[in-house]
DNA sequence: CCTGGCACTCTTCGCACGCGAGTGCCAGAC
DNA sequence: GTCTGGCACTCGCGTGCGAAGAGTGCCAGG
């Protein structure tokens, strides 16, 4: 176990890493904080810290950098979550509050988040899992080919082209309008699929084949809907990553074009509360040289999406975890309000 | 006037630049293109072109890069337009009709346009100035309440709740959703204001204020909603633009979050035909050390919107126009299709 | 007008060297 | 036991220098 001024050691040292960028040493660290001990002490404290793998050193007689389990430590034990200044807070809820709509609202999230820590700023949109069909609407485009509309109580609209296997009359079409919008009209997505399974059995056996494609292309539209979008911001902050460029950088543009790596990123993290994922901590290799900060946030006490931060592992966690948690609130209050 | 040779000269240097990154000297130069001189002749027809600011060098004793102006007369001048290879349109028509709908069309455009340059892509939604009506849908969501929905023949949809000031019933619906498309279907946005104008006057006095209130909204749908959007990707290839990242590499960056610089970047460059623009000819400082090649593309003959790709000065410009023009004109297919 | 030759200019690279930061360890003090 | 001062040792980093190499400009001759 590790007495409480290792543990002090390594809090200073990750501080003062963060804050310089470059290795610190024994010396460096007795004048920046008074522990109250000498270099020498340091010394045999740091390397009982690289011992238990908290610090390394990059080379011999370089001073010593906290490694991802240190990180981990430091984020678990030593450090708080630095909270946001009144008028900070002010700030975050004067800029959310200007937002005319719910892209405005994640867009506006987006560069608040990405300003306030000064890094990449992930936003996933409000999850649309829970939202239910309001209306749906088939239009004749040609004599085989139709145009579903699919609108949402959220006020969404998708549409698709449907190409029919046979000609469809005008009549079958209001029937099959009607009886589709009967049926799901109000209903959540999720219940769709059920509540239509057996629509073709109510059309001559001519139409059958249109209505299973209008089917299915509806179907597809829900899950698409349902599939999580999101917004990235603040990419330019990744030039102030380190020196070693390019290597470093690479890799993490290519994960935030995957949008699909981002969104197995927020999904990893714990659904209550804040979780912090610290280099190789993440499952994605890209991003083994930095850490995901990252929140639920939502309306009701109920979290919808998560939001966070890419940044590199040496960030200024409390701060970074205060503003994430502090901009999540505020958002999640904005969306309930509207 | 510069001589015939001095050209051929001017093109060999852009192109071994291009290809090896580096300052590219006259011996060199008369060993891989045969030009049919010694070095001697090329050093002068260098320095005659340096004279006149086609190319530099670094520092005395290094080759010769191409300048802004260097790349400009090899632009318009020396170099055609490659185009692709028949497999190579092959799997880009494969590629883009996988698209569902007009999200997906430009989301996959960006990511072809991206992988085919190895540059950053930009692609435009379709613009709605430009645009026909398709059809104009009106739904019942309650007695006094109508959603408007849009549909543009670039695929487009957009939707407006609308408030009447009294009930609406279902046959006036049906009538107003009969007259409105007979009169505008098929027709340009810029037409729709003289073509419903008198529309009102064909409807009962009661409901004469709801379809006032529905016209006032399309009419407003077709001009506010008329906000450019943009959609951008390959950001990863920033890493090869050079050695001398940090400083190249974060204006880009920055211009690249700025959609409203990169929608003026875009609409500067001239509707018809393929523009380029090369480092300090682009207005925007961000971006001088970039070259943006830029089309329009539309379902029709027009252009409803443009696309394009940044990347650095030093870039191959045939292989990139060839590949900008046809996926413009492919996307242009798919979205007449559809 | 082209060509070969030549002198000149700079950059780059390798290498040796010294400095300084930082470490590990040990013997002694509290 | 724990902390401290001292000391020898290790390396990385910056500097200076010299050689190598690439490339140029210019000139005289074909």
């Amino acid at each position: 176990m590790l007495s409480e001024r290792r543990l002090q050691v390594l809090r200073a040292i990750v501080q003062d890493y963060v804050g310089t960028e470059e290795p610190v040493g024994s010396k460096a660290l007795t004048e920046r904080h008074n522990l109250g001990v000498s270099p020498a002490t340091v010394r045999n404290d740091m390397a009982a810290l690289e011992d238990e793998g908290f610090i390394a050193q990059p080379h011999t007689s370089a001073g010593r950098i906290p490694t991802d389990k240190g990180y981990r430590l430091f984020v678990d034990k030593l450090a708080g979550v630095k909270p946001m200044t009144p008028p900070e807070r002010r700030a975050i809820q004067n800029f959310l509050d200007g937002a005319v709509d719910l892209d405005d609202v994640v867009a506006r999230t987006v560069r608040l988040l990405a300003q306030l820590t000064r890094q990449v700023a992930v936003v996933q949109y409000p999850s649309l899992t829970r939202s239910t069909v309001r209306h749906v609407e088939l239009l004749s485009l040609a004599p085989a080919r139709l145009m579903l509309v699919l609108i949402t109580d959220t006020g969404r609209v998708e549409q698709r082209m449907v190409d029919c296997p046979a000609p469809f009359g005008e009549s079958s079409l209001a029937d099959l309008r009607a009886r589709l919008n009967s049926r799901v009209a109000g209903r959540r997505f999720t219940d769709v699929p059920g509540l239509v399974e057996d629509l073709p059995e109510a059309f001559e056996a001519e139409d059958r084949g249109t209505v299973s494609t209008v089917l299915s292309t509806l179907l597809e539209t829900l899950v698409e809907e349902n599939e999580e979008r999101l917004m990235i911001g603040g990419t330019a902050n990744l030039t102030r990553f380190g020196h070693d460029f390019p290597l470093t950088i690479r890799p993490v543009l290519e994960a935030l074009e995957e949008q699909v790596v981002l969104l197995k990123l927020l999904g990893e993290a714990g659904d209550s509360g804040m979780t912090v994922r610290i280099g190789h901590e993440n499952a994605y290799e890209g991003l083994n040289s930095t850490s995901v900060v990252s929140v639920g946030y939502g309306s009701g006490g109920e979290a919808v999406a998560k939001l966070g931060v890419v940044g590199p592992t040496r960030m200024d966690y409390p701060g970074t975890m205060g503003a994430v948690r502090a901009v999540a609130r505020y958002v999640g209050q904005i969306l309930a309000e509207s």
